[in-house]
Parts: structure tokens; sequence; C-alpha cells
RNA sequence: GGGGCUGUGGCGAAAUGGUAAACGCACAGGAUUUAAAAUCCUGUGAGGGCAACCUCUUGUGGGUUCGAGUCCCACCAGCCCUACCA
């Protein structure tokens, strides 16, 4: 074997790591010696090591490049600690329902199940193809009955959960107190006020139905109006949904970020999406001409502004417009809101320039000012948030201000901005030119006049509370969790609807018990999606239908979102095998939390958000030991394309004829003129461009190689036609654009080893960064440096370089050595692989330039490179004639002492400036240095005619001389 | 509008407040070869000088410091996320 040849050492290692279980990781009692052998030298205080990766939904397109470099990253981390003795926990499985699966089965009555172990099986190959270290012995697939069965179940301990906000902790409902007067009226009565209750509830709530999927979607699942799968229009429709009342933990959600090891950046989107804001909630007694009648009720952050309040504006949606609107606007108020119903929530959004609303007739009572104040209906108002209702003081409030501008209504100051203000935005106190947000002194107020904003606020509510008409209230943007589908490939809910002899629904819930679970998905012929609310489910009537002791039920025939079985699957890795709980309590309370969690900013929100919340309630129901499941968490950021260069050409349209399937088709086509047009002077989206000043010229993209391109001052021009610019940038990978890198190819070209080195040496783990097929040449050629440095490439079989030797290696070789030990193990401490790299491709340098090889080193060098390039370090450790596999070898701990050089450099600065190096000897003292210094001849004449002020020497480092 | 991240060679990048550009790519020259590929050696931030060497350089402008890519302030540019949340 004369050649480093990846395709045939890398499936003959994987295979067997495979076959001899190497990575298997043993259970804690396994793992206590008294319960071993005596001859492994572990002891029982090994720490333990979880170290998690975002597991992936199985596609059909396979796994992206983006994959590997996470489950790269953090296999590094554990074959580095395992050789470090730690116990570590890393397992890979598979988040395997979701819309793809069964969108496929519609277009091509394949059973979901089927395309999923197709897709899982190829993900697991293609994940084994890369040399990865998990324990397969604890893959989870969130499809398996198995697996199903425990998150039906912890399903049902959500259900049987409720909040207790006087110990902010959750619990079962058997433990809810039921007030008197509910008790009084029965049991009925007492079920009613449980199922209120419980952190599972339904609720009649406008949802997101997508009528091309045939299913209501999450908020989260819509992105720009519209659905983030297929981009299908959505359009709200009230529906009666499962809910989780994640609402109820949103207090500890936010405040536990505070313990947690993630970067700032993703706990800011978290604490973001959870929206927290204090205010107040105040009624406003509405007037009307036969007199005052109910109140409406506003939510808001600045209730010491409530003087300026000169109109309420309501929801276009709130419960109370029709019976406050006067009946002189009933038509207009009535055509407002149909307009309003049509737009979806992104219409709404998207024109924000210019509000609309319109007046209701009615009129309420400012409590404060004591002013009749209208009341209008907009859309910039919306009802889910806060009462559905705000009080608008457009003197304070950017919104507000830009409506009561549009409809003249009254803008009042309550609060005194800063003469600097009004010089900036040339307004005067009886005429505001903008909004003034900022908070100040109240002014205008009544008695509150002259406060400051905290102090007025907490005044305010105050007196709103002791009159009985609002009171200090904490609002959060996050909204419960909508958590039914109407689809079928999702985890059926463990639950059953009771029917009266009518076959009407009662509204009792029948919860399954543990020995009914899994309660699995039937059998389906058509996957249509009805085209109905009611999901595919609600077809398979003998499976829906249930009798149980002489009782009819129907089954719940919505199923759970994708989300649910990642919630926890983390959970089951610890002990995926029990048929008994989901996992043991012995093992989650040694495994937990995980201690690094590695996977793609695009889980930030939902994936993070659900799991903690999932957590929170398993942690207070005493099932995990610990409140938060993740200390540390780590994005990896995302690959692009390589980078391209787009020049300019005007462009006629012409009508091209291509023969397509369905015969000649016409299509307008650019034809490029020649002429070419600079960068600057174009808006370039990455597909189409267009002229900065006028549209009308046609303009195409023209792709220029990276060969007649160079780069003058800032930018990048054609070398043949330097005043032309040049548009450089890298995009995101997309099969559209055709700059999609597949994982299996390069394996095939360059072997596993090199990907996971370059996916590792591009840049921090953290960064956005442009693939580069030379890069991956560049370390590819290392490993080959690297097989040379040990085989002999001119030999028949593989037989060692005759520049190995037996020797000890040189005081310099061992220094090297040492100080590579110590960079590559500190750098894959910290997840800094790409300078760790670097040290071990200076080591082999090194190495390969010495004309004698010592073994030991070599040997040591391979250690190093083992958990960047398994296969080839195991290939080598045996070409070297070790034993066993280099996985089990101990990690090198580096010698301080041999870090340590003879001679060292010593920089010389005069006035700061570099002038002179030194070589002195290694721990010379600050004194000799500095005499050393100022002995050289150099230096002294930089020092000719100069009075010296100050001789700053930093110990081994440098000498800094000030002169004047 | 809000929040965040990032600005260093031709490119990916590196640098506990202490020799800016390690390592890799690309490029150029040389060795090897009938030739090419591969490999090896040398050079490579910009400008000046025959040379030793000198000057300039981490988006811009200030500041702290003996010393700033690194810390502080202001600004500019790019990217990402988010968006009427009262």
């Amino acid at each position: 074997m004369p050649h480093y040849q990846p395709g045939l050492i890398e499936p003959k290692w994987q295979s067997y790591w495979n076959e001899h279980k190497i990575y298997r990781c043993e259970d804690p009692k396994e793992s206590d010696p008294k319960e071993r052998d005596s001859k492994s030298g572990t002891t029982s205080s090994r720490k333990k090591l979880y170290i998690l990766d975002m597991f992936p939904y199985p596609s059909g397109f396979g796994l992206h490049v983006g994959h590997p470099e996470g489950y790269t990253a953090t296999d590094i981390y554990c074959r580095l600690k395992r050789m470090q003795g730690l116990h570590v926990l890393h397992p890979m499985g598979w988040d395997a329902f979701g819309l793809p699966a069964e969108q496929f089965a519609i277009q091509n009555q394949i059973h979901p199940a089927e395309t999923t172990k197709n897709n899982i099986n190829n993900f697991r190959r293609q994940i084994q193809s890369l040399g990865l270290s998990y324990d397969w012995d604890r893959e989870v697939d969130t499809t398996d009955p198995n697996y199903v069965k425990w998150t039906q179940w912890i399903f049902l301990q959500i259900y049987d959960t409720w909040y207790d906000h006087d110990l902010k902790k959750g619990r079962r409902i058997s433990e809810l107190p039921i007030p008197e007067e509910v008790q009084k009226q029965g049991f009925e009565a007492v079920r009613i006020y449980q199922d209120q209750h419980r952190l599972a509830y339904q609720a009649e709530v406008p949802v997101n139905w997508c009528p091309a999927l045939g299913t209501v979607l999450a908020n989260e699942e819509i992105i720009d109006g519209k659905s983030e799968r297929g981009n299908h229009e959505v359009i709200r429709l009230p529906l009666r949904q499962w809910l989780l009342r994640i609402t109820a933990y949103a207090d500890r959600l936010l405040d536990d970020l505070d313990q947690l090891d993630w970067t700032e950046s993703i706990k800011q989107l978290q604490r973001n999406w959870i929206g927290k804001s204090v205010g107040a909630e105040i009624a406003f007694p509405v007037v009307q001409q036969s007199g005052p009648s109910g109140t409406i009720s506003v939510f808001t952050t600045r209730p010491d502004t409530i003087f300026g309040a000169t109109y309420l504006v309501l929801a276009p949606e709130h419960k109370l417009v029709d019976e406050i609107t006067h009946k002189d606007y009933r038509q207009t108020v009535q055509d407002y809101r149909v307009q309003a119903a049509k737009k979806t929530d992104f219409e709404r959004t998207e024109m924000n320039k210019s509000k609309t609303g319109t007046f209701t007739g009615a009129y309420a009572l400012n409590p404060f000012s004591q002013q009749e104040i209208p009341i209008w209906i907009a859309d910039y108002v919306l009802v889910q948030y806060g009462t559905g209702a705000i009080m608008a003081v457009p003197a304070h409030d950017e919104r507000d201000f830009s409506f009561a501008k549009q409809y003249q209504l009254p803008i009042v100051a309550v609060v005194n901005p800063p003469e600097k203000w009004f010089q900036q935005t040339k307004s005067t106190l009886e005429n505001f030119r903008e909004a003034y947000c900022e908070e100040g002194v109240s002014i205008q107020s009544g008695n509150f006049s002259g406060l400051k904003t905290g102090e007025c606020k907490e005044k305010i509510i105050a007196d709103l509370e002791k009159r009985g008409i609002g009171k200090k209230k904490v609002n959060f943007k996050l909204r419960d969790w909508l958590f039914s589908r109407q689809r079928y490939w999702g985890e059926p809910f463990p639950l059953l609807h009771e029917l009266d002899n009518q076959g009407n629904r009662t509204g009792h819930i029948r919860p399954l018990s543990v020995s009914d679970l899994p309660l699995k998905l039937p059998d389906l012929a058509d996957f249509q999606p009805t085209g109905t609310p009611d999901g595919p489910l609600s077809k398979v009537t003998d499976w829906v239908r249930v009798s149980i002791d002489g009782k009819n039920y129907l089954r719940e025939t919505n199923t759970m979102p994708q989300w649910a079985g990642s919630c926890w699957y983390y959970l089951r890795y610890i002990d995926p095998k029990n048929e008994q709980e989901f996992a043991s309590k012995e093992k989650l309370n040694y495994w937990l939390p995980v201690d690094l969690y590695v996977g793609g900013a695009e889980h930030a929100v939902l994936h993070l958000l659900y799991s903690r919340f999932w957590h929170k309630v398993l942690f207070d129901l005493g099932y995990v030991p610990t409140p938060e499941p993740f200390h540390r968490l780590v994005n990896q950021g995302i690959i692009l394309g390589e980078m391209e260069y787009t020049g300019f050409q005007e462009a006629e349209l012409v009508l091209s004829t291509e023969e397509g399937p369905l015969g000649s088709e016409s299509k307008p086509k650019l034809k490029p003129t020649g002429k070419w047009i600079s960068a600057n002077q174009i808006d370039f989206n990455g597909e189409k461009a267009t002229l900065k000043q006028r549209n009308d010229l046609p303009i195409a993209p023209i792709s220029v190689n990276s060969a007649e391109v160079e780069k003058i001052e800032d930018c990048f021009v054609l070398k043949s036609n330097p005043a032309i610019r040049v548009d450089a940038r890298s995009y995101k990978m997309s099969k559209s654009r055709g700059n999609v890198i597949n994982p299996d190819h390069i394996i095939t070209e360059y072997g596993a080893d090199s990907l996971r080195l370059y996916e590792m040496f591009m840049g921090p783990l953290e960064a956005m960064k442009p693939w580069s097929m030379q890069g991956v040449e560049g370390v590819y050629r290392f490993l080959n440096r690297v097989w040379r440095l040990i085989v002999d490439e001119g030999a028949e079989v593989a037989k060692l370089n005759s520049f190995v030797t037996m020797d000890l290696p040189t005081s310099e070789t061992l220094r090297i050595l040492h100080r590579t030990i110590q960079k590559v193990t500190e750098d894959t401490e910290n997840l800094r692989f790409n300078t760790a790299i670097s040290a071990l491709m200076e080591l082999c340098n090194h190495l390969t330039a010495s004309k004698t090889r010592s073994y030991p080193a070599l040997r040591t060098f391979l250690i190093l490179l083992s958990p960047y390039a398994p296969h080839l370090a195991e290939e080598l450790w045996q070409v070297l004639g070790e034993n066993g596999s280099i996985t089990k070898q101990t990690w090198p701990v580096y010698d301080p002492a041999l870090l340590v050089a003879e001679t060292l450099e010593i920089p010389v600065q005069i006035n700061g400036k570099l002038r002179v190096k030194l070589e002195v000897p290694a721990g010379i003292d600050e004194k000799e240095l500095e005499s050393l210094a100022l002995a050289d001849a150099k230096v002294q004449s930089y020092l000719q005619g100069k009075t010296i002020k100050l001789i700053k020497v930093v110990p081994s480092r440098l000498i800094n001389i000030v002169v004047v």
C-alpha cells in the first residue's frame, strides 16, 4: 500500500470500530470499578461528560455539509475527552416525524414510515462514513413506537399538571385547590375547573390554516405570511385546538437563562421572544348618551402618560366592538372589520407606513384627565397581545403619533422633553413634530406633574389600585404553544373524547393509561388531507371509535407537532432501551445536564424554548434532577458556497425556443451584448440585476472566473478592463443556485478525514464561512504529508519510512512536540479546532524536515492527530507496529520545562517602535537584559543625543526604551 | 424601527494589551521529469533602496497606555435575526 488511500483505510477502520463497539458508552453502574474486572484502571470518580449534537431530520436529500461541521466538532472533543479518561456520552438519533415524509406519501402513495426508514438508513450510512464516534446502541428514532410511547406519556404528565403561581411550580392536577363555590356546583363544575387549569388544554383560537398543506400551523412556522414549508398561503380561522400553557413558565424560562453558558445573542433572542414587559392594566369607562356602560381594559407600559391618553384603540377583532359601536357608525365599522380580517398578519404589518382605522362613535372617560376621548378601531392594535386594546398617547408613542396625525386626533404632551430635543425636532410643547418616547418629568398631569417617569408610574399604579380601576400588570409576547396538527405523520394524542347516548361529545376527556401506550398510528391507504380542518386520522373510523366499559369514545384525531419528539430526545439517549420508564432516575441523575450542545442557530428559539419548557415540567414533577437541560450551547456557523464573481453586461431580450418535455417552448432570455457595466451602478440580489437609476434596460449577470479578476483598492475589477467593477460574494448553498457541496462526493474524492479536517480548518466553529475546494485539497495534501512521514511510499506493502528511527527526539523536536501537545490540547478543549490543526501542521512540517524521525515523537504526534483524522491515525498506528486501537491510548500531557528554548529572541522597541531583535539566553534577568539592550550598537545609534525617560522591561518578552 | 454579529494580505484566517499577518490556499521562481501531474525547495502585506535598511499598514476619527488589531467613545460599511407587542 504505497500511497495514502482513504478509500481503502476508512471503511476498514469503520468496520473495526463497529465490530469491537469501540465507542460503546457504559452505563454508570458498569463504569464503577466494583462492578467490573480489575484489569481496567478506571475509577468511579471518572467525571461524566454528556456531549450532544442536534439530531437531524432525515430528509430525502441526505446530509449537507453543515451537518458534518457540528458533528465533527463534538466528535473531536469527545475523542479528546475519552483519551483524557472522562466518561463520555455521545449519542445520535433521528427527528423523524414531520411534513416532508407525509407530503411525499401524498404525492407517491408510499407510506411515510417506509420513506422515513429509507432516509434514516441513508443518513446513518452517511454519518457512519464520517467516522464519528457515536454509541450506536443508543440510537433513538422519534417515530419508533417505543419512543412514541414515552412522548405520549410525557404529554399525559403535562396534561396532568397545573401551574401554581404562588409556589412558581407545576403540580399534579389532583393537588389543585378547588374553590368552595365551584365545589358546591358539583362534580361537573370541578372537572371543568380542573380542565381550565391544566398545562395541556383545548381552546377555540384563531389559527393559521394553510389550505395547501391541509393543516394549521404554529405562528413560528410562518415566514413572511407564508408557510415555512412550501411557501403556501395561510389564512386565519377559529378552531378547537390543543395548547400547552408555556406562558405559565415564561418568568422561569426568562430568569433561568442567566445561569446558562450560552452565547449572549441566543439568550437575547429567547428574551425577545418571551418579551416580558411590566406596566399596568387600566379600565376606561365607556360613555354613551344614555350614560356609562361597561369598561374597556387596556394594557400600557407607560401608565405615567395616562393624562396624555387622548383616544382609545381596539383591535378590529375585539369582543366589545359590536357592543360599543354607535348605530351611525355600524356600517363603516363593519366594513373596516371585514377588510382587516382579509389581511394576513403579514399584510397588516407590511404597510406600516400609513396606519388605518375607523371611529366607532363611542367615547370613553379618561379617569385621570376626566376628558371624554373617542374610541377607534385600528388594525395596528393586535387582538392577541395584552387586552387587545390600548390607550393612545400620541405625544409619547410613535405609532399613536402617526395615527393621530393621520386622523387629526389631539396630541397632548405630558412628559417634558429636554431643550435639545425641541431644537432637533423643531417642536414646541404645543406642537410636537414627532413623538417623544424617552423618560422624563411629567407635566400637565395634575397632582402627578413634576414626577420622574419611574416614580410617576408607581404613583399612578398605586392610585389606580386605590380607586379599583387598574393594577400593576406583567405581559408577555410569548403565547401558549399551539400543540395540535391536522396531520397523519406525528404522535397521536393519547386521549379519548367521551360520547353521550346520542353520540355527542360530553366534554369529558379520558386519558389512556400507561399500559395502553403507545397509541400507534392506524394504517392509512390514502394520505390526502381531508381538506377540512379535521386531520387524516378522522377518516379511519374504526380506529377513531372506541368502547370501554359500555361507554363510547372518539379518539383525538389531531397529532402532535414535530417539536414534540425533539423536546426530550436527549433524555431517552440516557436509557434508550428502558421499557418501564422514559429513563431511569439513577441514570438521569448521573448524566444530566447535557454539558455541551452543538447545533445550528436556526433552532435558537423554538426547539430550545420548547425543550426547556418540557424539561421544567418534568423537573417540577420530580422526574429530572436539573432545572435546565442544556448547560452549554454552541451554534456552528453556516457554510456558504464558493466565492462567486459576477460581472454585468447590457442585454437584449430575445425569445429562445427550447425543446422541453411539453414540446418546444418559447421563453424570453437575456442575451448579453458584450458591453460591460460596472457593478457599482447595479442592484444585484444574486439572481436578477437592474440598473440603479432606471430599470428598463435589461442587464445580464455574467459569471466571471477568479483568474480574470483582480482587486484594486476595495473592489474587484476585470483584469481586462479595470474600470469595470465586479460583484464578489458567497451565497448560501441552494439547489437552485447549484452551489451545493455533497459530503458523499468529498468523501469519495478525498476521504472522510479530509472532509473532517477541512471543515474544522476553515475558521472558527461559530463563524459563517465560504466553502473552498482548494482548501479541501490543502488539508488532503497535509494528510498525504503525514502519510509519507511514516510510510515508505516506494515499498510494495505498508512499511516504515527509512527515516524513522528509534532515537529519542532532539531537544528542539522535543520542545516543538510539547508545544504542540499544549496547543492541541488547549485549543481542542476550547473548540478552537482551526488553530489546533495549524499546530499539527507545524509539527508535521518540522518532523518532515528532519532526516531522522524519532519513533516516540511520531507516536505522540499520531495520538494528537487521532481525534481529527481518526482513520489515518489508526492506520499509521498499525504501520508503526503498535497494537490495538489508538482510541484507547492516553492523551499526552506536556512538560512545561520542555517548552523553554535555550535562547530567546527579544525585541527592543524605541518609543514603541521595533528597532532591534536581541538573541539572549533564556532565563536572563531584567537588569542583565536591560544592559544588554543598552549595549547594543544599533540601539545606541537610536539613543544618540536623546535622553532616556523610561525603560520598560517585560521579562522574556520585550524591552521598550522611551527617549525624548 | 429594534436587537445582534463582523470589518486584518489576492482568499480562508492567526495573534494572554507586548515582534501584525502563524497555518493553509492562490501566485511566482527553481529542482525533479522526455513531458505533465504529483512531490520538494525558495519567495510572496504595500511603497522605496544595488544593498544593509527605511517608511507605511489591522474600516474611519478620537481617547486610555511606555506600548492598542486587542480596552473605551463616536462614526462608517457589510451580514444575520426580528418587527405596529402598546
